[in-house]
DNA sequence: TCAAAAGTGTTAGATTTACACCCATGA
DNA sequence: TCATGGGTGTAAATCTAACACTTTTGA
Protein backbone atom coordinates (compact mmCIF):
# COMPACT_ATOMS: atom_id res chain seq x y z
CA UNK A 1 0.00 0.00 0.00
CA UNK A 2 1.16 3.52 -0.64
CA UNK A 3 1.77 5.58 2.09
CA UNK A 4 0.63 8.95 1.26
CA UNK A 5 0.22 11.08 5.02
CA UNK A 6 3.51 9.34 6.46
CA UNK A 7 4.91 12.60 8.21
CA UNK A 8 1.76 13.12 10.03
CA UNK A 9 1.34 11.41 13.18
CA UNK A 10 -0.86 8.93 14.44
CA UNK A 11 -2.87 8.46 18.03
CA UNK A 12 -5.09 6.26 19.97
CA UNK A 13 -8.46 6.22 19.32
CA UNK A 14 -11.09 4.85 22.11
CA UNK A 15 -14.90 4.51 21.98
CA UNK A 16 -16.77 5.37 25.50
CA UNK A 17 -19.85 4.29 25.93
CA UNK A 18 -23.07 5.66 27.84
CA UNK A 19 -25.76 2.92 27.99
CA UNK A 20 -29.48 4.88 29.34
CA UNK A 21 -31.75 2.06 31.09
CA UNK A 22 -34.78 2.98 32.75
CA UNK A 23 -35.93 1.81 36.08
CA UNK A 24 -37.46 2.63 39.44
CA UNK A 25 -38.81 5.82 37.15
CA UNK A 26 -35.20 7.04 37.06
CA UNK A 27 -33.00 7.71 34.29
CA UNK A 28 -29.99 5.57 34.86
CA UNK A 29 -26.39 5.20 33.14
CA UNK A 30 -24.24 1.72 33.21
CA UNK A 31 -20.82 2.54 35.10
CA UNK A 32 -17.99 0.71 36.70
CA UNK A 33 -14.73 1.08 38.43
CA UNK A 34 -12.31 1.08 36.22
CA UNK A 35 -10.18 -2.13 35.46
CA UNK A 36 -7.00 -0.95 34.12
CA UNK A 37 -4.05 1.73 34.69
CA UNK A 38 -4.13 4.70 34.09
CA UNK A 39 -6.68 5.58 36.72
CA UNK A 40 -7.64 1.96 37.72
CA UNK A 41 -10.82 2.57 40.33
CA UNK A 42 -12.22 5.56 39.24
CA UNK A 43 -15.98 5.29 37.86
CA UNK A 44 -15.97 5.57 34.32
CA UNK A 45 -17.86 4.65 31.37
CA UNK A 46 -17.27 1.41 29.37
CA UNK A 47 -15.19 1.70 26.45
CA UNK A 48 -12.43 0.33 24.64
CA UNK A 49 -10.00 0.20 21.50
CA UNK A 50 -11.18 1.08 17.89
CA UNK A 51 -9.36 -1.32 15.61
CA UNK A 52 -7.86 -0.70 12.31
CA UNK A 53 -10.72 -2.94 10.07
CA UNK A 54 -13.68 -1.24 12.07
CA UNK A 55 -15.80 1.98 11.75
CA UNK A 56 -16.27 4.02 14.58
CA UNK A 57 -19.97 2.68 14.37
CA UNK A 58 -18.85 -1.22 14.15
CA UNK A 59 -15.84 -0.10 16.65
CA UNK A 60 -19.04 1.18 19.07
CA UNK A 61 -21.39 -1.68 18.32
CA UNK A 62 -18.54 -4.26 19.26
CA UNK A 63 -18.43 -2.65 22.07
CA UNK A 64 -22.28 -2.76 23.40
CA UNK A 65 -22.66 -6.70 22.43
CA UNK A 66 -19.47 -7.07 24.76
CA UNK A 67 -21.04 -5.13 27.58
CA UNK A 68 -24.90 -6.05 26.82
CA UNK A 69 -24.74 -9.23 25.02
CA UNK A 70 -27.46 -7.57 22.94
CA UNK A 71 -26.52 -6.69 19.58
CA UNK A 72 -28.18 -4.06 17.79
CA UNK A 73 -29.17 -1.53 20.04
CA UNK A 74 -30.26 1.70 19.63
CA UNK A 75 -27.25 3.80 19.16
CA UNK A 76 -26.29 7.59 18.53
CA UNK A 77 -22.46 9.36 18.34
CA UNK A 78 -22.60 12.00 21.28
CA UNK A 79 -18.99 13.50 19.55
CA UNK A 80 -15.66 13.38 19.34
CA UNK A 81 -13.36 14.15 22.88
CA UNK A 82 -9.80 15.44 22.13
CA UNK A 83 -8.22 17.53 24.46
CA UNK A 84 -4.60 16.26 24.73
CA UNK A 85 -4.04 15.56 28.29
CA UNK A 86 -8.19 14.33 28.67
CA UNK A 87 -5.97 10.49 29.20
CA UNK A 88 -3.29 10.29 31.41
CA UNK A 89 -1.61 7.59 30.09
CA UNK A 90 -0.61 8.72 26.60
CA UNK A 91 -2.84 10.65 23.95
CA UNK A 92 -6.25 9.27 23.21
CA UNK A 93 -8.84 10.86 21.83
CA UNK A 94 -12.39 8.97 21.92
CA UNK A 95 -15.66 9.18 20.37
CA UNK A 96 -18.34 8.68 23.03
CA UNK A 97 -21.65 7.19 21.48
CA UNK A 98 -25.13 7.04 23.70
CA UNK A 99 -27.51 3.84 23.90
CA UNK A 100 -30.75 2.50 25.10
CA UNK A 101 -31.61 -0.47 26.60
CA UNK A 102 -34.59 -2.06 28.33
CA UNK A 103 -32.61 -2.60 31.74
CA UNK A 104 -34.96 -5.76 32.27
CA UNK A 105 -32.79 -7.40 28.94
CA UNK A 106 -29.64 -6.93 30.76
CA UNK A 107 -28.40 -9.91 33.02
CA UNK A 108 -27.03 -9.79 35.94
CA UNK A 109 -24.53 -12.01 35.28
CA UNK A 110 -23.36 -9.41 33.23
CA UNK A 111 -23.33 -6.35 35.48
CA UNK A 112 -20.60 -8.59 37.73
CA UNK A 113 -18.82 -10.09 35.17
CA UNK A 114 -17.87 -6.43 33.37
CA UNK A 115 -18.48 -4.57 36.90
CA UNK A 116 -20.98 -2.25 36.04
CA UNK A 117 -24.01 -1.03 38.06
CA UNK A 118 -26.68 1.36 37.14
CA UNK A 119 -26.42 4.65 38.53
CA UNK A 120 -29.36 6.93 38.68
CA UNK A 121 -28.44 10.15 36.72
CA UNK A 122 -28.94 12.50 39.50
CA UNK A 123 -26.35 10.34 41.57
CA UNK A 124 -23.44 10.21 38.81
CA UNK A 125 -20.55 10.42 41.33
CA UNK A 126 -16.98 12.35 40.04
CA UNK A 127 -15.50 10.29 36.80
CA UNK A 128 -12.76 9.24 35.01
CA UNK A 129 -11.20 11.87 32.54
CA UNK A 130 -14.23 14.10 30.94
CA UNK A 131 -16.43 11.00 31.16
CA UNK A 132 -18.86 13.27 33.20
CA UNK A 133 -18.97 15.60 30.38
CA UNK A 134 -19.93 13.03 28.10
CA UNK A 135 -22.39 12.24 30.29
CA UNK A 136 -23.61 15.06 30.60
CA UNK A 137 -23.64 15.87 26.32
CA UNK A 138 -25.57 12.49 25.96
CA UNK A 139 -28.19 13.25 27.98
CA UNK A 140 -28.94 16.27 26.23
CA UNK A 141 -29.28 14.55 22.99
CA UNK A 142 -31.16 12.26 24.46
CA UNK A 143 -33.66 14.67 25.67
CA UNK A 144 -33.83 16.33 22.23
CA UNK A 145 -33.99 12.63 20.36
CA UNK A 146 -36.82 11.45 22.47
CA UNK A 147 -38.85 14.01 21.17
CA UNK A 148 -38.86 13.10 17.43
CA UNK A 149 -38.11 9.74 17.36
CA UNK A 150 -39.63 6.36 19.26
CA UNK A 151 -36.19 5.54 21.21
CA UNK A 152 -38.84 5.59 24.31
CA UNK A 153 -39.92 1.90 23.42
CA UNK A 154 -36.48 0.52 23.67
CA UNK A 155 -36.29 1.86 26.87
CA UNK A 156 -39.64 0.24 28.05
CA UNK A 157 -40.68 -3.40 27.97
CA UNK A 158 -42.89 -4.17 25.34
CA UNK A 159 -45.93 -3.72 27.00
CA UNK A 160 -46.22 -0.37 29.36
CA UNK A 161 -48.68 1.76 31.10
CA UNK A 162 -48.78 5.30 30.50
CA UNK A 163 -47.83 5.96 33.70
CA UNK A 164 -44.47 3.96 33.28
CA UNK A 165 -44.26 5.80 29.63
CA UNK A 166 -45.18 9.37 31.65
CA UNK A 167 -42.28 9.05 34.35
CA UNK A 168 -39.91 7.37 31.76
CA UNK A 169 -40.12 11.11 29.94
CA UNK A 170 -39.92 12.98 33.32
CA UNK A 171 -36.94 11.45 33.94
CA UNK A 172 -35.69 11.77 30.78
CA UNK A 173 -36.33 15.79 31.11
CA UNK A 174 -35.93 16.05 34.41
CA UNK A 175 -39.56 18.11 35.00
CA UNK A 176 -42.84 16.73 35.85
CA UNK A 177 -45.52 17.34 33.07
CA UNK A 178 -49.16 17.36 33.68
CA UNK A 179 -50.60 13.71 33.82
CA UNK A 180 -53.73 14.65 31.80
CA UNK A 181 -52.04 17.15 28.81
CA UNK A 182 -49.53 13.84 28.84
CA UNK A 183 -52.30 11.50 27.84
CA UNK A 184 -54.11 13.39 26.08
CA UNK A 185 -50.91 13.94 23.28
CA UNK A 186 -50.64 10.09 23.57
CA UNK A 187 -53.92 9.82 22.55
CA UNK A 188 -53.29 11.55 19.13
CA UNK A 189 -50.33 8.98 18.88
CA UNK A 190 -52.07 5.98 16.64
CA UNK A 191 -48.73 4.46 16.85
CA UNK A 192 -49.06 3.84 20.64
CA UNK A 193 -51.81 1.47 21.05
CA UNK A 194 -53.88 0.26 23.80
CA UNK A 195 -53.98 -3.67 24.20
CA UNK A 196 -56.39 -5.26 26.20
CA UNK A 197 -54.54 -6.03 28.73
CA UNK A 198 -54.24 -4.93 32.21
CA UNK A 199 -51.20 -4.00 34.54
CA UNK A 200 -52.24 -5.17 38.37
CA UNK A 201 -49.02 -4.43 39.91
CA UNK A 202 -48.65 -1.38 40.73
CA UNK A 203 -52.21 -1.00 41.64
CA UNK A 204 -55.51 -2.09 42.91
CA UNK A 205 -57.21 -1.25 40.26
CA UNK A 206 -55.03 -1.83 37.80
CA UNK A 207 -53.51 0.15 34.57
CA UNK A 208 -54.20 -0.47 30.96
CA UNK A 209 -51.05 -1.99 28.97
CA UNK A 210 -50.01 -0.17 25.61
CA UNK A 211 -47.81 -1.27 22.77
CA UNK A 212 -45.66 0.48 20.61
CA UNK A 213 -46.39 -0.36 16.72
CA UNK A 214 -43.63 0.27 14.44
CA UNK A 215 -45.90 -0.06 11.12
CA UNK A 216 -48.23 2.66 12.24
CA UNK A 217 -45.25 4.88 13.23
CA UNK A 218 -43.82 4.31 10.21
CA UNK A 219 -46.93 4.51 8.01
CA UNK A 220 -47.27 7.65 10.31
CA UNK A 221 -46.02 11.38 8.58
CA UNK A 222 -47.26 13.77 11.63
CA UNK A 223 -44.33 14.04 14.15
CA UNK A 224 -44.60 12.83 17.28
CA UNK A 225 -43.47 12.77 20.79
CA UNK B 1 6.85 8.09 29.54
CA UNK B 2 4.35 4.97 30.88
CA UNK B 3 3.05 3.32 27.54
CA UNK B 4 -0.24 2.02 28.72
CA UNK B 5 -1.57 0.88 25.62
CA UNK B 6 0.90 -0.02 23.37
CA UNK B 7 -0.76 -3.16 21.98
CA UNK B 8 -3.03 -1.03 20.36
CA UNK B 9 -3.42 0.39 16.83
CA UNK B 10 -3.10 4.19 15.99
CA UNK B 11 -4.69 5.89 13.29
CA UNK B 12 -4.38 9.29 11.45
CA UNK B 13 -6.92 12.00 13.09
CA UNK B 14 -7.46 15.31 10.85
CA UNK B 15 -10.11 17.63 11.51
CA UNK B 16 -12.27 19.01 8.11
CA UNK B 17 -14.12 22.53 8.30
CA UNK B 18 -17.17 23.75 6.91
CA UNK B 19 -17.16 27.08 7.04
CA UNK B 20 -20.60 29.02 6.18
CA UNK B 21 -20.86 32.43 4.84
CA UNK B 22 -23.75 34.96 3.88
CA UNK B 23 -23.32 36.64 0.33
CA UNK B 24 -25.89 37.59 -2.17
CA UNK B 25 -28.74 36.18 -0.11
CA UNK B 26 -27.26 32.86 -0.21
CA UNK B 27 -25.60 30.64 2.75
CA UNK B 28 -22.73 29.70 1.05
CA UNK B 29 -19.41 26.99 1.71
CA UNK B 30 -15.94 27.39 1.57
CA UNK B 31 -15.07 24.34 -0.68
CA UNK B 32 -11.89 23.96 -2.79
CA UNK B 33 -10.09 21.74 -4.99
CA UNK B 34 -7.83 19.15 -3.52
CA UNK B 35 -4.78 19.54 -3.75
CA UNK B 36 -3.05 16.52 -2.70
CA UNK B 37 -2.67 13.03 -3.34
CA UNK B 38 -5.17 10.94 -3.14
CA UNK B 39 -8.37 12.89 -4.60
CA UNK B 40 -6.50 15.12 -6.37
CA UNK B 41 -8.61 17.64 -8.12
CA UNK B 42 -12.11 17.11 -6.23
CA UNK B 43 -14.09 19.37 -4.10
CA UNK B 44 -12.96 19.44 -0.69
CA UNK B 45 -13.61 20.73 2.44
CA UNK B 46 -10.41 22.55 3.87
CA UNK B 47 -9.06 20.55 6.74
CA UNK B 48 -5.51 19.62 7.88
CA UNK B 49 -3.78 16.54 10.85
CA UNK B 50 -4.61 16.98 13.79
CA UNK B 51 -0.65 17.13 15.88
CA UNK B 52 0.22 15.40 18.97
CA UNK B 53 0.44 18.10 20.83
CA UNK B 54 -3.15 20.12 20.33
CA UNK B 55 -6.65 19.40 21.30
CA UNK B 56 -9.27 18.89 18.46
CA UNK B 57 -10.40 22.34 19.17
CA UNK B 58 -6.84 23.90 19.09
CA UNK B 59 -6.61 21.85 15.57
CA UNK B 60 -10.15 22.87 14.40
CA UNK B 61 -8.78 26.68 15.37
CA UNK B 62 -5.38 26.13 14.00
CA UNK B 63 -6.99 25.22 10.60
CA UNK B 64 -9.41 27.91 10.58
CA UNK B 65 -6.66 30.78 11.26
CA UNK B 66 -4.73 28.91 8.36
CA UNK B 67 -7.19 29.49 5.76
CA UNK B 68 -9.49 32.25 6.83
CA UNK B 69 -6.36 34.81 8.62
CA UNK B 70 -9.44 34.99 11.40
CA UNK B 71 -8.86 34.08 15.35
CA UNK B 72 -11.95 33.02 17.21
CA UNK B 73 -14.38 32.45 14.77
CA UNK B 74 -17.37 30.95 15.67
CA UNK B 75 -17.01 27.17 15.76
CA UNK B 76 -18.76 24.09 16.82
CA UNK B 77 -17.87 20.48 16.16
CA UNK B 78 -20.01 18.68 14.21
CA UNK B 79 -19.25 14.89 15.27
CA UNK B 80 -16.17 11.99 13.99
CA UNK B 81 -16.41 10.88 10.57
CA UNK B 82 -14.70 7.36 10.37
CA UNK B 83 -15.64 4.78 8.13
CA UNK B 84 -12.74 2.20 7.43
CA UNK B 85 -12.18 3.19 4.11
CA UNK B 86 -13.32 6.79 3.91
CA UNK B 87 -10.04 8.51 2.69
CA UNK B 88 -8.57 5.97 -0.45
CA UNK B 89 -4.75 6.69 0.60
CA UNK B 90 -4.90 4.81 4.19
CA UNK B 91 -6.83 4.75 7.44
CA UNK B 92 -7.98 8.48 8.49
CA UNK B 93 -10.53 9.78 11.00
CA UNK B 94 -11.69 12.78 10.68
CA UNK B 95 -13.69 15.49 13.23
CA UNK B 96 -15.77 17.70 11.42
CA UNK B 97 -16.13 21.23 12.20
CA UNK B 98 -18.44 24.13 11.24
CA UNK B 99 -17.40 27.92 11.67
CA UNK B 100 -19.29 30.86 10.34
CA UNK B 101 -17.57 34.32 8.65
CA UNK B 102 -18.57 37.06 7.85
CA UNK B 103 -17.69 37.22 3.99
CA UNK B 104 -16.67 40.44 3.58
CA UNK B 105 -13.71 40.19 6.32
CA UNK B 106 -11.95 37.30 4.06
CA UNK B 107 -9.58 38.53 1.50
CA UNK B 108 -9.72 37.59 -1.87
CA UNK B 109 -5.61 37.23 -1.54
CA UNK B 110 -6.69 34.32 0.74
CA UNK B 111 -9.28 32.59 -1.17
CA UNK B 112 -6.49 32.25 -4.02
CA UNK B 113 -3.92 31.04 -1.83
CA UNK B 114 -5.38 28.29 -0.48
CA UNK B 115 -7.52 27.81 -4.13
CA UNK B 116 -11.17 27.90 -2.53
CA UNK B 117 -14.22 29.55 -3.00
CA UNK B 118 -17.69 30.40 -2.03
CA UNK B 119 -20.45 27.89 -3.46
CA UNK B 120 -23.89 28.22 -2.82
CA UNK B 121 -25.40 25.72 -0.42
CA UNK B 122 -27.69 24.77 -2.97
CA UNK B 123 -25.13 23.81 -5.63
CA UNK B 124 -22.60 21.81 -3.74
CA UNK B 125 -20.92 19.37 -6.21
CA UNK B 126 -20.34 15.71 -5.34
CA UNK B 127 -17.48 16.08 -3.12
CA UNK B 128 -14.20 13.95 -1.87
CA UNK B 129 -14.84 10.90 0.45
CA UNK B 130 -17.84 11.86 3.05
CA UNK B 131 -17.77 15.80 2.82
CA UNK B 132 -20.72 15.97 1.41
CA UNK B 133 -22.50 13.75 4.50
CA UNK B 134 -20.28 16.18 7.16
CA UNK B 135 -21.82 19.71 5.11
CA UNK B 136 -25.10 18.37 5.31
CA UNK B 137 -25.00 17.49 8.84
CA UNK B 138 -23.40 21.04 9.93
CA UNK B 139 -25.72 22.28 7.87
CA UNK B 140 -28.37 20.67 10.36
CA UNK B 141 -26.52 21.64 13.15
CA UNK B 142 -26.60 25.15 11.89
CA UNK B 143 -30.03 25.60 11.74
CA UNK B 144 -30.77 24.49 15.19
CA UNK B 145 -27.79 26.59 16.77
CA UNK B 146 -28.93 29.88 14.66
CA UNK B 147 -32.43 29.78 16.48
CA UNK B 148 -30.69 29.18 19.97
CA UNK B 149 -27.35 31.14 19.82
CA UNK B 150 -26.45 34.63 17.92
CA UNK B 151 -24.91 33.70 15.28
CA UNK B 152 -26.88 35.16 12.47
CA UNK B 153 -24.61 38.66 13.36
CA UNK B 154 -21.40 36.99 12.96
CA UNK B 155 -22.54 35.91 9.33
CA UNK B 156 -23.39 39.50 9.00
CA UNK B 157 -21.80 42.70 8.71
CA UNK B 158 -21.91 44.73 11.82
CA UNK B 159 -24.57 46.82 10.57
CA UNK B 160 -27.55 45.41 8.90
CA UNK B 161 -31.30 45.46 7.77
CA UNK B 162 -33.74 43.63 8.71
CA UNK B 163 -34.14 42.71 5.16
CA UNK B 164 -31.08 41.38 5.13
CA UNK B 165 -31.29 39.23 8.80
CA UNK B 166 -34.56 37.53 6.99
CA UNK B 167 -32.58 36.72 4.01
CA UNK B 168 -29.72 35.20 5.82
CA UNK B 169 -32.86 32.89 8.22
CA UNK B 170 -34.68 31.68 5.66
CA UNK B 171 -30.88 30.83 3.34
CA UNK B 172 -30.19 28.80 6.68
CA UNK B 173 -33.10 27.21 6.87
CA UNK B 174 -34.03 26.41 3.06
CA UNK B 175 -37.54 27.85 3.38
CA UNK B 176 -39.19 31.71 2.89
CA UNK B 177 -40.80 33.28 5.96
CA UNK B 178 -43.35 36.27 6.29
CA UNK B 179 -42.16 39.50 6.54
CA UNK B 180 -44.65 40.84 8.69
CA UNK B 181 -44.02 37.88 10.82
CA UNK B 182 -40.87 37.87 10.88
CA UNK B 183 -40.50 41.37 11.55
CA UNK B 184 -42.55 40.94 14.75
CA UNK B 185 -40.94 38.74 16.26
CA UNK B 186 -37.18 40.85 15.95
CA UNK B 187 -39.23 43.98 17.40
CA UNK B 188 -39.40 41.67 20.69
CA UNK B 189 -35.98 41.24 20.97
CA UNK B 190 -34.40 44.40 22.61
CA UNK B 191 -30.83 42.87 21.51
CA UNK B 192 -31.43 44.10 18.19
CA UNK B 193 -31.39 47.52 18.26
CA UNK B 194 -31.91 50.21 15.79
CA UNK B 195 -29.13 52.89 14.47
CA UNK B 196 -30.32 55.85 13.06
CA UNK B 197 -28.71 55.02 10.32
CA UNK B 198 -29.81 54.61 6.70
CA UNK B 199 -28.72 52.03 4.22
CA UNK B 200 -29.51 53.28 0.55
CA UNK B 201 -27.56 51.13 -1.25
CA UNK B 202 -30.54 47.99 -1.77
CA UNK B 203 -33.49 50.52 -2.23
CA UNK B 204 -34.39 54.18 -3.12
CA UNK B 205 -36.41 54.80 -0.19
CA UNK B 206 -33.28 53.32 2.21
CA UNK B 207 -33.86 50.76 5.26
CA UNK B 208 -32.77 51.10 8.56
CA UNK B 209 -29.52 49.62 9.65
CA UNK B 210 -29.70 47.30 12.69
CA UNK B 211 -26.82 46.62 15.14
CA UNK B 212 -26.74 43.73 17.97
CA UNK B 213 -26.11 44.23 20.63
CA UNK B 214 -24.56 41.72 23.00
CA UNK B 215 -24.71 42.93 26.00
CA UNK B 216 -28.64 43.44 26.21
CA UNK B 217 -27.98 39.72 24.89
CA UNK B 218 -26.47 38.52 27.71
CA UNK B 219 -28.86 40.28 30.08
CA UNK B 220 -31.74 38.55 28.24
CA UNK B 221 -33.33 35.56 30.07
CA UNK B 222 -35.50 35.35 27.54
CA UNK B 223 -34.62 33.38 24.27
CA UNK B 224 -34.73 33.94 21.25
CA UNK B 225 -34.16 33.81 17.60
C1' DT C 1 -44.55 59.06 -12.63
C1' DC C 2 -43.29 54.77 -11.71
C1' DA C 3 -40.58 50.90 -10.22
C1' DA C 4 -38.66 48.74 -6.27
C1' DA C 5 -37.85 47.69 -1.73
C1' DA C 6 -39.31 49.22 3.14
C1' DG C 7 -42.45 49.25 6.42
C1' DT C 8 -46.71 48.28 9.06
C1' DG C 9 -51.73 45.35 12.16
C1' DT C 10 -55.38 42.42 12.53
C1' DT C 11 -57.73 38.23 12.85
C1' DA C 12 -58.68 33.15 12.97
C1' DG C 13 -56.97 28.96 14.21
C1' DA C 14 -53.98 25.94 16.62
C1' DT C 15 -51.41 24.80 20.51
C1' DT C 16 -50.33 24.90 25.25
C1' DT C 17 -51.21 25.26 29.99
C1' DA C 18 -53.63 25.03 34.27
C1' DC C 19 -56.58 22.76 36.97
C1' DA C 20 -59.85 18.74 40.33
C1' DC C 21 -62.58 15.10 40.78
C1' DC C 22 -64.44 10.21 40.29
C1' DC C 23 -63.17 5.17 39.52
C1' DA C 24 -61.93 0.45 40.58
C1' DT C 25 -59.86 -2.58 43.53
C1' DG C 26 -57.43 -5.36 47.19
C1' DA C 27 -56.26 -5.25 51.70
C1' DT D 1 -64.24 1.31 54.02
C1' DC D 2 -60.40 3.37 52.69
C1' DA D 3 -55.99 4.11 50.62
C1' DT D 4 -53.83 3.93 46.20
C1' DG D 5 -52.83 4.81 41.69
C1' DG D 6 -55.78 5.10 37.14
C1' DG D 7 -58.37 7.68 34.44
C1' DT D 8 -60.92 11.77 32.39
C1' DG D 9 -62.54 17.33 30.08
C1' DT D 10 -62.82 22.21 29.84
C1' DA D 11 -61.60 26.95 29.54
C1' DA D 12 -58.15 30.71 29.22
C1' DA D 13 -54.01 32.17 27.42
C1' DT D 14 -50.49 32.09 24.22
C1' DC D 15 -48.48 31.39 19.93
C1' DT D 16 -48.62 30.87 14.97
C1' DA D 17 -50.01 31.78 10.37
C1' DA D 18 -52.25 34.10 6.84
C1' DC D 19 -52.93 38.09 4.60
C1' DA D 20 -52.42 43.56 1.42
C1' DC D 21 -51.68 48.02 1.23
C1' DT D 22 -49.00 52.56 1.90
C1' DT D 23 -44.45 54.95 1.95
C1' DT D 24 -40.27 56.82 0.07
C1' DT D 25 -37.31 58.17 -3.40
C1' DG D 26 -33.99 57.99 -7.43
C1' DA D 27 -34.08 57.31 -12.11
Amino acid sequence: MTTYYKEFQKVLLSVDCIIFGFEQNKLKVLIGKRQMDPGRGEWSLYGGFVRNDESLDEAAKRTLYELTGIRNLYMSQVGAFGEVSRDPGERVVSVAYYAVINVADYSNRLLRDHGVEWVDIQEIPAMYSDHNEMIRKARKLLQQKIKIEPISFQLLPKLFTLTQLQRLYEAVNGEEVDKRNFRKRIKDMDFIENTELIDKTTSRRGASLYRFNKKMYDADTTFKL
